[in-house]
DNA sequence: TTGTACGCGTTATCAC
DNA sequence: GTGATAACGCGTACAA
């Protein structure tokens, strides 16, 4: 069932038929009306692979993530996914995992099946290290890169990022009006989007004339329970604090069950932010106070964004998305 | 740079070229290193359309799934993808939504962009009603259709189910067991798995000689609050349980808020029992006991099977995997 | 062991 | 408004 089936039962060239699939309006409607019949009647559906040879694209998305099962990584991926095929794209899941050689492996992948663009999703794509990254830039000179909250700079790269600084600095200062003098911040890793949130969780402090210090910063893997006993571990050395920010919803759940067992009041004694907005801040008691980074906006200026790159129009290679504080009962604003 | 560049700088006709890039076996030692060199010197890629033209296959899998920013769906999402990638093939990821015509929808395209085979991840895909499941069983003439957790009969279509009857069977045994004498179930919607949850809950009570009782039934949006509010309005209107199961870890979830709210005591008061053994069953005090439907197991025989089935290799059109449940502090055993 | 020639199904460029 | 035909790049009989 091809294309030369169904000029032959509609006794027209193949070039018709062409003509009348991609909406050509050079085609009488008499004509188009008899070959659409013909196709319906024959149930004719196009080959794709026959197109893509001749078009060099499949109109299909790679989208790289490490681990699509994370809370904040699955939204990203729904949004982009709609997104992606509310224009007519099909989107190529890839999970990378965290290692460096495997992104690369994998990023490769994606360009030998000539996806028409690579979105890395995730903080975690771009390296502290300039040379690390040089596979992305330079692959971007064949073909569209989109960065969801993660920044590199470069020719036909293009990122969507979350005010991080920002976001992390009004939560600490709105911490620090609230009467709060020790915030302790716990971050998990040192990516883009991480380095930006501790930045801004420095710089509120210093405009309050408080110096930052390296005991209340302190790392830790995403995990609810490694967090607890992080926590649990400061409590039993003696660190005093009477409010957490943490990098991730799941390490102040961590927190949440940290004041429990240490009997610590939320927030009477005790104030707490996460990040994210995720689920997970609304299944404790009390409730988490959470930073939104907002993943439906950053989902959909990303897909915007590329579209525009593919009409050719002139696209910001950065653009910023401006994060909420929603607050709930583990801060006492 | 394709083939015939190759073929020309090697100083090989482009069928030997070719013959090294699937491995064939009838290629000189030297030929075929000859080959590889120019290949790696000018950096050649395959173009997989015209490949993909040749064999009508770019081996790629649909995965469809109603929500991707699900927990239990972006675990099962991520166990898919990367089983497939390890079998060489890629996934083209189809979030759906939950309405009958858009899934039909995106499984004609899907199919429009010939997949090797498409993968329909959670219960949500197979209706109550026969005729709206036609759509599947015809299109697995030209396709292998993979049902995770779900199950429909026909020719060339492979389910993998959890055993939820089993599950929910043994959960509200051993509640009855423990002393529970009203239990009281919460499902979100009448799927496949939907069903036999409900009916491992019935059969259980019912061998113990205590008939199901509709009040003690109940159905409630997948969501903490809605979850919450049905079990307060319950509780105000006099209702009496003494343990919840529930179809999904997020009404739960709202179980545990409702207990603190009504100010009832989990485990001595209430028991408690979620499914899917999610993250959210770790984020509440007291941490909720939870049937663990083994995702990571169902999409790894999916996709086992799934490659048998494309190697011709016999393999069973069901299999089930047995649940464990997943003790933590909602329930006293 | 290697090479030639054709088919795969579409789009695009002509000529009419 | 329509038709003929040349790409597109690969796999693979078949011939050598």
């Amino acid at each position: 069932m091809n294309i030369y089936d169904v000029s032959e039962h509609a006794g027209v060239s193949i070039a018709t038929v062409s003509r009348v699939l991609n909406g050509n309006p050079n085609v009488s409607e008499k004509t188009r009306e008899k070959v659409l019949k013909v196709m319906d009647e024959l149930g004719y559906t196009p080959n794709v692979f026959a197109r893509g040879l001749g078009l060099n694209t499949m109109k299909t998305i790679g989208i790289m993530c490490s681990d699509s099962s994370d809370p904040y990584l699955a939204g990203a991926i729904y949004y982009l996914e709609r997104g992606l095929r509310a224009h007519g794209y099909d989107a190529i899941l890839c999970c990378t995992g965290y290692d460096l050689d495997a992104k690369q492996k994998y990023f490769d992948l994606l360009r030998s099946k000539r996806v028409d663009a690579i979105i890395l999703a995730g903080s975690k794509f771009v390296e502290m290290r300039a040379k690390d990254n040089a596979y992305i830039i330079e692959a971007a000179s064949d073909l569209p890169i989109m960065l969801v909250n993660g920044f590199l700079e470069g020719e036909n790269i293009y990122s969507t990022v979350c005010d991080d600084h920002a976001a992390v600095y009004g939560a600490a200062s709105q911490l620090l009006s609230s009467g709060r003098r020790r915030i302790l911040y716990v971050y998990t890793s040192y990516s883009y989007s991480g380095v930006n949130k501790l930045e801004g969780y420095k710089d509120a402090l210093k405009s309050k004339g408080i110096t930052p210090s390296d005991e209340l910063i302190r790392q830790c893997p995403k995990d609810i329970e490694a967090a607890r006993e992080l926590l649990l571990s400061l409590h039993r050395e003696g660190l005093e604090f009477d409010a957490v920010i943490t990098s991730d919803d799941s390490l102040a759940v961590g927190a949440v069950k940290y004041a429990h067992i240490a009997d610590i009041s939320i927030p009477r004694v005790l104030s707490i932010i996460g990040y994210n907005n995720s689920l997970l801040a609304r299944c404790t008691d009390p409730e988490i106070t959470s930073i939104d980074s907002k993943v439906e906006a950053l989902c959909t200026t990303t897909i915007n964004t590329l579209m525009g790159v593919f009409s050719g129009v002139n696209v910001p290679s950065r653009t910023t998305i401006a994060s909420d504080l929603i607050k709930r009962k583990t801060t006492n604003f």
